[in-house]
DNA sequence: CAGGACATGTAACAGGTTACATGATTAT
DNA sequence: ATAATCATGTAACCTGTTACATGTCCTG
């Protein structure tokens, strides 16, 4: 119930074919929302049939044609309906954290191993999130409301990166102790 | 392809009842892997029917027949050929963070009530956990290497809510701002 | 007598993933 | 040649949610 919003939200920005919304999830909303290409097709043609969105076609040279789409007055007011909704939290699920509960029957070495598999994955995130923080929100005193808001969903995903990291050096230290001193 | 191994994981530690099984995880394992009682026998179903696990009806005075699971060998096998595989990574998906990119089409007094009944809830959560920190993870040196790396999942826990607090109140700082000095 | 704990399920549906499928153009 | 980018989809499947269903015993 809420692919379908993020795609309004976007499509609220600007209009967009599936392939290029595909690539807005990938770049920004992705973060917090990501959806594979079929999904993005899938919910278009949904929202297209409930009249919330309206599909135009366009040729192209030398590119195949394409479907660009935007939002209708109706799927504003749903947009503007689900926003005054309060936003339903997910259930966080991690599959690591389901393993630490079998560590009596982990192999260490190889848990070590994935920990900083994990690690590496989430500095490279946090670093990617601190340039863009340094490149587009450098003054946040001086954006608009709308800006400072897009800000706050960044400095969720720093602030985020930032515990994560802390838990996996907190890992790490247990599990090479455990290493080099076995009981 | 992950809630059949959480309830390994815990028919591992030892047997137990659908309905057991149900509240240890709302107690422990759910705050990382959730499940209804729905699933939870649905997966025992499967699980059984697998041969992963195995199923004895126990009879009880003044209560319900029950049936009790406990893991099997190949279960066993199972549970271990999954720990050694790396977890992957759920997506994240965070409908609060989706409507922070339609700022500009929210309300801001409802998101501030909004934003403060998820800080209220997210305060509850921290107090509980540094309550089971303190009454059950008192001396982490004195844990041996399982009760650690259970620590280790409470410690996550405990992490998420501070960084998750620590953005609320940005959050609402900004909100409160915005709210008193409309552009 | 009402409500909660104990105990187990079915059925319909929603949402998302993975695999498969196609085909042109452009850059290395 | 090979891979990447542009562009759109179908079908099978998996996982989980919601609603509905049933019945006993114990406690306040």
């Amino acid at each position: 119930m809420s692919l379908r919003h993020a795609i309004l939200v976007t499509l609220d920005e600007r209009p967009g074919t599936g392939y290029e919304i595909s690539q807005r999830f990938d770049a920004g909303l992705g973060h917090f929302w990501q959806a594979s290409h079929q999904q993005v097709y899938l919910e278009l043609k949904r929202l297209s049939a409930a009249g919330h969105i309206h599909g135009r076609t366009v040729a192209q040279d030398n590119r195949p044609d394409k479907r660009v789409y935007r939002i209708s007055a109706e799927g504003r007011r749903e947009l503007r309906a689900w926003l005054a909704q309060p936003a339903r939290r997910q259930p966080t699920r991690n599959g690591l954290l389901v393993k630490l509960f079998a560590a009596h029957l982990l192999d260490v070495d190889e848990l070590i191993d994935e920990c900083r598999e994990h690690e590496a994955h989430h500095t490279r995130l946090l670093a990617h999130y601190r340039d863009i923080e340094h490149s587009v929100f450098a003054y946040p005193e001086t954006l608009n409301f709308r800006d400072r808001c897009r800000y706050l969903t960044l400095r969720r995903g720093i602030g985020n990166e930032e515990s994560t990291l802390a838990w996996y050096k907190e890992v790490l230290a247990t599990l090479l102790a455990a290493q080099t001193e076995p009981a």
